[in-house]
DNA sequence: GAACACATGCAATTGAGTTGCATTATCTAT
DNA sequence: ATAGATAATGCAACTCAATTGCATGTGTTC
């Protein structure tokens, strides 16, 4: 179990410590998005300065993606397997729930194809739907 | 001129102060969407917190809308009339340039139809494309 | 014009985001 | 396995936007 975390900080680049293994691990266990503020409740045995560097390094190197937010809190979602630091793909829906207030990948549900007026050029696409969640449905 | 912004301001049940019809015409002037910075460079005769209400009341009353970005620096759109306090609609995309960073309301452009999982219900749909936009293009 | 309700300005607080630096831990090459 | 190089961590401190309370000023209604 813990031995592919590791592989997923390898292939990274980056070095295996406790608090990114325990972090990665928190992602892969809840299936909704993360904010900074989640991770300093999760574990109070890190420093926010180093929970907020992981979250960084980890976005650098493609293990997490930023999703926008309406609020000032940032949100986090693990990446596909496409992500990488060049290059970030997201073919998915962000899914808030204005009940709970959880963010969620909807992973494996294609966002649709978006034009918009020439002279204008798509580099990349975030679609955010509000409303309410499975959960609380 | 003024007229019709007053107009706007009655029909949302707001008063009439120097500040608001300052606020609304910098909106209307202006193409992009906007910030809190972006009107406290401008109207520096207003402390930080008036404008910060002003927003806040216009948010309230469906004149602006907030849109959703990756960083924490929230910025306001103009929103069409078919916006009410209780009810937002926004079918349009928000294109944000990569080169120039500003942020834009594409009015009359369509967001496509977007369908989610059984068991979630859409309630709002909030498209942000970034890229270059036609000016820096 | 008077009374009320609301808007404004100022002071102050919170909280996220950020950086510098000393210390500690991980990794790599022997 | 170990030593040296390199990166991660914890702590202190700072910036900035967002936010609230309160006293004062202004718009609105009758």
């Amino acid at each position: 179990m813990k031995t592919d975390l590791k592989y997923i900080l390898k292939n990274h680049n980056l070095r295996i410590t406790d608090c990114r293994l325990n972090v990665i691990q928190f992602f892969l266990d809840e299936k909704n998005a993360l904010s900074q503020g989640d991770l300093e409740n999760k574990f109070k045995q890190y420093d926010r300065v180093t929970l907020y560097r992981t979250l960084n390094s980890f976005l650098d190197s493609g293990i997490l993606h930023k999703i926008p937010s309406e609020n000032g809190a940032s949100t986090y979602g693990l990446c596909h397997n496409t992500c990488t630091p060049e290059h970030h793909v997201h073919d998915h829906i962000h899914f808030k729930c204005n009940n709970c207030g959880q963010i969620e990948c909807l992973d494996n549900w294609a966002v649709p194809n978006v034009s918009v007026p020439s002279g204008y050029l798509i580099e990349g696409v975030n679609l955010i739907v509000d409303g309410i969640c499975a959960d609380c449905n």
